[in-house]
DNA sequence: TTGTAGGCGTTATCAT
DNA sequence: ATGATAACGCCTACAA
């Protein structure tokens, strides 16, 4: 009464018009080759006209399985789409599960939920994006007991991941901002998602922010807690980060941003504030983003490997899923710094 | 045997360790008003220590209904994902569906077929998304019965639709470019996908390419078939198209470009043949998507409302799920031009 | 080659 | 307030 089925055509209904039974109909689709060819054919011609088509729901239920992967994350899907990096990852798992003949699952705090979400999604395994230690309901997505992946994460030390060095990407970037001549910086990083119980040292936030402060220390500069200022990971939240920085009375040569999407974001603040990138500000990404190439100046940023790392999480994951094999992986791919026109000296450098 | 389930928790485990029936344990959960207080919170302890959790599936079958849309695409996931329009658009979509407490499945060709896709999802409605009417699988689509909003598309009038005046805006995109003075122009067109039988005339890219023709026809500027290069909707794709035009011998002053991540690939292309836009090329896009305005130079483009195309088409499509009204709704969104930095006065301009 | 019957895990109906 | 039992639609030994 409340559903969208009309009242569709079942099995027994395509039976009785073929005058078989319907095992013969479900062997007509799955197990042609124990028909009759003519048979087989003649069933499923009627089958066709009647608009018949097996419920993907009844036939999950009898397999045990439904083809289905999730992708899970902490954010609401609004802010996942908007931020090209979620969007070139996901190509990547897309790309692979479509490969494999698996369809994709988005799964998303539902009511404010992720436990909740997870329990109404009918998929074969996971692949969990982000999905910090310090999450309140990650016991409860463990305790599912489907296959995982986890991508950028560490924090089920008995699942499978993918994850990029960040630390010594992180390093890199600084580096590269000091032997320019900066002194003088601020960090742009990602906001931990609310659902986040404490800032868990394992976070990507934690591990970037760790790998800046180690490069400065090397070279003698510190970094203070105010000189970090924090947001959502979209092009917004990073202007709007810089702009409360700068309205904090901060004067950095050199921003650090922990995402593309946020140091678009403090190119766009910058320029509203009349500064000129490079030879005010200089300006660093992460990610290495499609289109950090095409921004204005192109970004320099810290490279890594985002399609492949959501087309490993699937190879992983599948594996799992048939083989049942723990095939316990941490799988940590390669970063490379890409130098393009968003950096540059330090103004009033005083040179090495 | 196959799958990944390994002895999971039943409702009749429970129900046996709880030493009530399976209807008390199913009630706990989903009417918890209908069962003594006392014994619903001692079934949920017991249910949670033993790792129980309703199977989605199951419950699907009961309930006839799943509570998830699906986004349908007839392009493969990793260039949806690669897509800024398709993300904006999925932002929205998601949006609306977590509010309503939908999941969101997304559906694109499996092994080749969308129908196949279609077959194996699960889902209570689809948002189909520029489905054309030329599309070869369009018919088995319909007849899965299920509730269907079109987005960018008209080719089931008998489901609602979210479209835009695409001729009107790409009439204003091409006469922006005549104000400034052009009469050389190039369009780079979006490709149709391969499974696309023939060229419908209602297809996204036959419309717009029909405003461009009827701004410049006003003019008396006519638009040969050799002036419309053609590439898949990215900025590579954009690039490669133009490139593609230029070894033609092509030296358009302008370019009409039907989405704006194509425009970005000529800014980049033109830009590796030390083209100066505008100065000596301007180029407009299409769409308006979030980073238009940060790329170099910021793009002019044709504005639309992206996302809440995809909020409106998960409002229409919840109406038809839930009421079954055939609420018929053919919305037309409106779109208008934004002016920023990649067009200008047509160079050795003769003037108006 | 085809039919019969049982089961997948849950929810809903109808008793008690 | 709780329990027995019948669907839900399909798949698949097993039997014929």
């Amino acid at each position: 009464m409340t559903t969208s089925r009309p009242q569709r055509m079942r099995i027994a209904d395509v039976a009785q018009a073929a005058g078989v039974s319907k095992t013969a109909v479900s062997f007509a689709f799955n197990s042609p080759e124990r028909l009759n060819d003519e048979t087989a054919a003649r069933i499923r011609l009627i089958a066709d006209e009647l608009g018949y088509r097996p419920d993907p729901v009844a036939r999950m239920l009898t397999q045990g399985r439904t083809r289905t992967i999730g992708i899970l994350t902490p954010q609401p899907l609004a802010v996942v789409f908007s931020n090209p990096f979620f969007g070139e990852l996901s190509a990547g798992i897309g790309l692979a599960a479509e490969a494999a003949g698996f369809g994709v699952y988005l799964i998303s705090p539902l009511h404010g939920s992720l436990a909740q979400a997870v329990s109404r999604a009918s998929v074969d395994g996971l692949v969990a994006i982000g999905l910090s230690s310090g999450h309140s309901e990650i016991e409860q997505v463990r305790r599912t007991g489907l296959p995982i992946v986890l991508v950028d994460s560490l924090a089920m030390p008995e699942h499978s991941s993918v994850t990029i060095d960040d630390a010594a990407g992180a390093r890199a970037a600084a580096s590269h901002l000091l032997e320019l001549g900066h002194r003088s910086f601020l960090v742009i990083a990602v906001e931990p998602p609310m659902s986040l119980v404490d800032p868990s040292p394992d976070s990507v936030t934690a591990l970037r922010l760790g790998g800046y402060r180690s490069a400065l220390a090397e070279s003698g500069v510190s970094l203070l807690d105010d000189q970090v200022e924090t947001g959502s990971a979209t092009v917004a939240g990073g202007a709007a980060a810089f702009a409360r920085a700068w309205e904090r009375g901060l004067r950095p040569t050199a921003v650090l941003a922990m995402s593309d999407a946020m140091a678009i974001g403090v190119l766009r603040a910058a320029d509203d504030l009349g500064l000129r990138v490079p030879a005010d500000l200089s300006v660093i990404g992460f990610d290495d983003v499609d289109m950090a190439a095409f921004v204005n100046p192109p970004l320099t940023t810290v490279h890594q490997p985002v399609r492949q790392k959501g087309e490993d999480a699937v190879r992983l994951l599948l594996a799992a899923i048939e083989h049942r094999a723990p095939e316990h992986e941490q799988l940590r791919l390669e970063t490379h710094i890409v130098v393009r026109a968003s950096t540059g000296p330090a103004p009033h450098s005083t040179g090495r």
